[in-house]
DNA sequence: GAGCCTTCCTGAACACCGTTCACTGAACAT
DNA sequence: ATGTTCAGTGAACGGTGTTCAGGAAGGCTC
């Protein structure tokens, strides 16, 4: 059902409802496939890898990213946008040598430098992309395995502690 | 054949062998099963996933790196261990929740921050790791992806460039 | 020495996975 | 009418992690 007209874009929009339904690891072509009403091989017509969607979910995760002036605030607003997709961070860091989901995520960072005056806009962006990504990959697999198992409780106080490591970091990082 | 006698340890020999000789997406319980002279779920006498495996493996790579005095030169010999088994920082990082394989590598990083007196070696460590690790991470995606492909050829300079970057974060996150 | 219990492994199966490929319609242009 | 392009089907291929009943071998106790 649901007939004709299937683009990249309508497969993105279901791999991210999947994605927040059930997780990356089980977001996989074929219940993508039977999400959009559709044979398996129906997808390798506008798709040529599962990579090179998760590529495309990853752009699109970070180009939902709240627009943001200042360095912190660039950093913030993509912190937080990697945070409101489950596994959106495991997503964009994996797929940041293709995407460059990651590519984009540094280019905004990197933009943000050159507006402040940055004397070395490239490696800065660099550094804090990198900071940005490893903090937000490890906070939302923490807060996951919170979610599910043991671990330490409470995801809010979680996520309380984790905003105060991350502005930590930025204010180390922004502050020459 | 090869009868009788294996246990965690050598198993973890061989999927670090493996994981050198392969890359991790072709690191397979069958494959390594097989390296083993095994069938494949004779693994899971000793191990119960093969999360809980890589999860020892994280844990061997961190516990080699090179023993060091100071915040900065842990961070040094931290990275060298990721970037010295292929896709270890993926290993790590991907295992960080569970082992933890980040667990011990903050551990280090911790101590390291408190026998330099920091006022609060808990969240200084929490960034330094953060950074450790997505910048790891990052550069050795670059790194492989420069090897098998195009991107921008030659891995030294890469290797060289990406030192530069991991020293000026480390120099910004430790000089408060 | 006989029986048992623990340790380690086999062999087969289950339910998936990503991907390929020949083929089929429908829509549109000539 | 005819041919081309778009979009999708259905079946298959080789691989994956994992489970489970069973079996062989060594050490313990009676």
């Amino acid at each position: 059902m649901r007939g004709t007209g299937h683009d990249l874009e309508g497969i993105v929009d279901a791999a991210l409802e999947l994605l927040d339904a059930f997780g990356l690891p089980d977001l996989s072509m074929r219940r993508l496939a039977t999400h959009l009403g559709v044979q398996p091989s129906a997808l390798y017509w506008h798709v040529e890898n599962k990579q090179s969607l998760l590529a495309a979910v990853a752009d699109r995760i970070v180009g939902e990213a709240a627009p943001a002036t200042g360095v912190r605030e660039t950093a913030r607003a993509l912190r937080d946008a990697l945070l409101s997709r489950r596994d959106g961070a495991e997503v964009v860091v994996s797929t940041a040598a293709l995407s460059l989901g990651s590519g984009a995520l540094e280019a905004r960072i990197r933009s943000a430098y050159e507006a402040a005056g940055s004397a070395d806009p490239v490696r800065d962006a660099t550094v804090l992309a990198q900071f940005v990504l490893g903090h937000t990959y490890l906070v939302q697999q923490r807060m996951q395995a919170a979610a599910i198992g043991a671990y330490d409780a409470d995801p809010a106080a979680v996520a309380a502690a984790t905003r105060a490591d991350f502005e930590a970091g930025i204010d180390r990082l922004t502050t020459p």
